[in-house]
DNA sequence: GGGCTTTGACCGAGA
DNA sequence: GTCTCGGTCAAAGCC
């Protein structure tokens, strides 16, 4: 059928055949730093809490040196890195010209082994995919190269603690790569912290330790992360990243593909995947474009075993054990792995059981090399409260909205329906207006999926809601394309940030640890897809 | 021979 | 009851 011509060609198939066929080309050569270096970095970091650096903390630390930027929120600083001018060209402390020129290969390398070595031919893309190397997202700082040392996966380098803010606080980034380390970088959180099969070319947050973390996700189709970040698109792919790794990051875990199918409202390709591991019911959903620039990736279930040892396609990658004790402690470190794999997206489990994450891959399979990414949650207390204040500040207009994101109280522990539609057309959160089009109720999650429509002539942008099963209150809210129009009902501008010509991020959060993340926007027409986390909360 | 992908068919739920 | 659609099954084939 067409669709598994296209869809297998772009998906296992293609990545099976990339693997067994004409040999791997040369993998970049990655350096880094011991991680104690990092971790000196990220301890010596001045106003860098030590514990559980949320995300938006960190990205706060960022502009630490900004006087104006002390005092801001985690949306203000977002704007700000909207609006701020490219500062791309910085190169980062303690990096020299000669490793950037090794990342800048490896990158250079990197992209052409995707790009030629895709039987899908979709190597020519000015997007960067998942499946190619690297996270779009990690390619937005073009300069903000960080050394890691031989053998240690990007995954384990995100899981140094001090990676996020010593990579960022101290080299001192522009908004925009801080920006796009956010949508990057993992926290080292202890609960907020996300496993993730992909590269995090997507932003996945979520919430504090009072609520569990409840959702993550998103996609980042066209890596929207990177556009927010002012990174012109033709940089995408030829410019060095921030963090040159020769495959994707994996979650540890070995998936088997179990079906693929063509889902409507989407005009790629859905494979499903499940964890391989005897008895374990976790089971993702990847979703891609032909040429791979686009993949959403959807976890759902909890592993019930421990991430696996490496298995024989580590022994291939040389990059996952180079000697380096990094990765076996990564890997191999009960208490590294547990954390790693099982902590965090263990946390994950606890409460919603499901996660989202996007990337950009396409070669799924051949992608599962690396260690588990984590991508952020863990909302920083202060950040949170403050920027829920942006959240509210405007909420209360409309009780009627199905934003619950605003409200912050979750008393109730029965389900409770969240997305309420008292008319056909809502007005979101978000500022522009959506249409219900239809409500599903999937296997396994007796909360409904509701999808959404932007109800603005010629926009057709999707947003689709859903709530985890294990809690109702956790949500997770998809954008899938990207808006032709301005917000058409913005009500300020830490909702919606439709500042003409930049792309856009929003963040809301109470001190309950609600998280609600990103909307990014950017100008291109070309498809964007964001997730927003939400914790629900008691919809009145 | 085991494990995986492919892919058409099937199932269940909602409209 | 029928249709639609997301998700899953399972046989066949591949590596």
């Amino acid at each position: 059928m067409a669709e598994s011509g296209a869809g297998g060609g772009a998906g296992g198939g293609e990545g099976k055949s990339a693997a067994a066929g004409a040999g791997k080309p040369p993998r970049p050569t990655i350096t880094l730093p011991p991680r104690s270096a990092l971790e000196s970095l990220f301890h010596g970091g001045g106003g860098i809490p030590e514990v559980s650096p949320g995300p938006l903390t960190l990205v706060s630390s960022f502009f630490a040196d900004d006087p104006e930027s002390e005092c801001r929120s985690f949306t203000q600083l977002l704007v700000g890195a909207m609006n701020s001018p490219a500062s791309a060209a910085r190169r980062p402390a303690g990096i020299t010209e000669e490793k950037e020129k090794v990342m800048e290969s490896g990158s250079e390398d990197g992209g052409t082994e995707r790009g030629s070595g895709g039987s899908d031919g979709g190597g020519g893309s000015g997007l960067v995919r998942l499946g190619q190397n690297r996270p779009a997202s990690l390619a937005v700082s073009q300069t903000q190269a960080f050394a890691i040392p031989p053998g240690l996966s990007p995954a384990s380098l995100l899981d140094s603690p001090g990676f996020f803010s010593s990579g960022l606080g101290t080299f001192g980034v522009s908004h925009q790569e801080a920006l796009a380390q956010v949508t990057a970088q993992p926290s080292h959180s202890q609960y907020c912290m996300l496993s993730q099969a992909e590269y995090p070319s997507t932003f996945v947050a979520t919430s504090s330790s009072q609520h569990p973390i409840q959702e993550i996700s998103t996609l980042k189709p066209n890596s929207t992360a990177y556009e927010s970040a002012g990174v012109p698109h033709s940089d995408q792919i030829s410019q060095p990243m921030a963090i040159t790794v020769d495959k994707p990051a994996d979650d540890g875990y070995n998936w088997r593909k179990y079906g693929q199918k063509m889902v409507k409202g989407s005009e790629y390709p859905r494979s499903y995947y499940k964890c391989s591991h005897s008895n374990c019911p976790v089971k993702k959903k990847v979703e891609h474009s032909l040429d791979g620039q686009i993949t959403e990736i959807i976890y759902k279930g909890q592993h019930n075993h421990t991430r696996p040892v490496l298995n024989k396609r580590s022994k291939e990658d040389g990059i996952f054990h180079s000697g380096s004790n990094e990765i076996t402690e990564s890997v191999n470190n009960p208490t590294t792995s547990e954390s790693a794999s099982h902590g965090h997206l263990g946390n994950l489990r606890r409460s919603s059981g499901m996660t989202v994450a996007t990337s950009s891959s396409k070669r799924d399979r051949e992608s599962d090399y690396s260690a588990p990414q984590q991508l952020f949650g863990s909302c920083d207390r202060e950040e949170a409260s403050e920027i829920q204040k942006d959240g509210r500040d405007g909420h209360d207009a409309d009780a009627k909205r199905m934003n619950v994101s605003v409200s912050s109280q979750t008393t109730s522990t029965e389900p409770k329906v969240v997305v309420q539609t008292t008319s056909e057309v809502d007005l979101l959160d978000d500022g522009y207006r959506w249409r219900k089009y239809g409500q599903k109720v999937v296997k396994g999650n007796p909360n409904p999926r509701s999808y959404y429509k932007c109800t603005y002539h010629g926009c057709n942008v999707r947003k689709h809601i859903e709530r985890a099963a294990t809690d109702p209150k956790a949500v997770v809210t998809t954008y899938e394309g990207k808006h032709n129009h301005d917000v058409p009902f913005a009500r300020n501008s830490s909702h919606n940030m439709a500042g003409a010509g930049a792309a856009s991020s929003t963040v809301q959060s109470n001190n309950q640890g609600f998280f609600r993340t990103t909307n990014f926007r950017n100008n291109d027409q070309r498809p964007v897809a964001v997730l927003q986390l939400k914790e629900e909360h008691e919809i009145t």
